[in-house]
DNA sequence: TGAGTTCTTGTCAATGTGACATTAACTGTC
DNA sequence: GACAGTTAATGTCACATTGACAAGAACTCA
């Protein structure tokens, strides 16, 4: 079985890194037509994961959408994003963008994929510039999000609001180009990272109960697990310090508060 | 513990997707300080990875790298990559510079990282624009570098080679830009790939013994595998299928021929 | 025919995991 | 103050997985 695929080209010539300036950006750019020749612009937009409790009570993940005001797809929500400047890093840019559209600065944060993809823009856009976007996917903790959360986000706006990330819990079915897509598979890298790698802590306080730990990986996984199989998996685990303080308040043995000493963002 | 980032901006406007066309590319752009601002060009490169002899005897991963015949880092070897044209995916992209470079269609391809740090760029060229490049890792089967290698991979060229990837295994030490370190990312994601995913096939012909599968692994991990619990592992794995062939022609009991069913790219 | 080689199957101990029982420690009520 | 109710924390057992290794099977070569 062959894979499809560009047969070989026998005649062809090395094409060295050819990192000079493209030749289109030399000349003056006037119409619609010869726009859609330019080489693909670059926008950096980011997942952000939090947890917020969720419709039947327990929690589950949400995340921030801002609301289109232009064409394409206006009225609907879209991932939070914008372009890249030339003075930043893709990381930076990320956390920039999520800064000014959002307000918030995230716990952890990770480049998810590059979408590039030639049927991203709406069809109704003829000539319209082909942009590859850089995503990211980001966790900020909930004592976050109900800050930014009380005032509106990022203040005022109407235009950023919460949304459940899954539409089995009540999520938007669709968004605006191919974010639904991005969303899931932001998704999918959470729910496989969090077996493996030090990610939960990054949607919790500094200080957390084994049960509160429990709860975001059953939020984030889906199903539910076991509350002593779970403690001791974490008893193997490094960067988990069990501290001297207990959590108090509640009608039954109070439990004891753990704290995340690895590193904060990876 | 606070993470070092971008602090909250209360005051700052929502500024949702912003993916229309760049002000800077609406003007004419003249001279080289003007070029330092303009909006980052994409590139794509790929890491391919394929077996072959190393010096050991035992087989390697081996790359084909292109020679740079320009500034920056010229005379030094560098990842097969070109520009991102307007009319394709980013796949089709790297494909497509990977038979232009190198002649090869490979059996497997995934997209790696988007690098796009500032410090990509070499230090003595001033205001040269900035390139954030997609990279794309891919495997190709050991009997299509070897009819490349004949012919010098793509035809002619005495600037495309082949090299061990691995510095521990002769491969070079320093690359142009910050190839080495991709190439180093490149391999780690192999290495961790190759213990959960179908990946080795795509390295072996469409006929293969264990024991040629376990080599695939070995040279992978760099490390041996018992025959005996390899071959127990694989018992359980989808889309391997025994033959009623055996290779004949070793002085010892003819191994069976597997065949893999499963898909040919992810 | 027998030595040498690798293929192939089988065994055993150590380890990890899921399911579940049991004790510990606190709150609220009678 | 005893007791029920709740969750925390520990312990136990069956089962699956894994690494290490033994042993028979099947071929080639001298």
């Amino acid at each position: 079985m062959v894979l499809p695929g560009l047969p070989a080209v026998p005649g062809a010539r090395a094409v060295p890194g050819a990192r000079g300036v493209p030749s289109a950006l030399s000349r003056g750019v006037a119409n619609v037509a010869e726009r859609a020749q330019l080489p693909p612009s670059l926008a950096i937009s980011t997942v952000i994961f939090a947890l917020r409790p969720g419709h039947e009570g327990c929690p589950t993940l949400w995340m921030p959408l801002v609301r289109r005001v232009r064409e394409p797809f206006r009225g609907q929500w879209a991932l939070p994003g914008g372009p890249l400047t030339a003075a930043e890093s893709l990381e930076d840019a990320a956390r920039r963008n999520l800064a000014e559209t959002t307000g918030l600065a995230p716990a952890y944060i990770e480049q998810l994929y590059a979408f590039g993809g030639l049927r991203r823009a709406h069809r109704d856009e003829v000539g319209a510039q082909r942009v590859v976007s850089i995503v990211y996917w980001a966790l900020v903790r909930a004592d976050e999000t109900a800050l930014a959360g009380q005032t509106g986000l990022a203040g005022e706006q109407e235009n950023v609001a919460w949304h459940p990330a899954d539409p089995a819990h009540g999520g938007p079915g669709t968004l605006a180009f191919d974010h639904r897509e991005i969303v899931d598979y932001a998704l999918w890298r959470l729910r496989s990272k969090i077996e493996y790698a030090q990610v939960a802590y990054h949607l919790l306080g500094e200080m957390f109960t084994l049960a509160q730990l429990r709860e975001v990986h059953e939020a984030v996984l889906g199903r539910s697990l076991d509350p002593a199989n779970f403690r001791r998996q974490l008893k193997g685990t490094p960067h988990l310090e069990a501290t001297d303080h207990y959590l108090e308040g509640g009608r039954h043995r109070p439990p004891r508060l753990y704290r995340y000493t690895g590193p904060r963002s990876l």
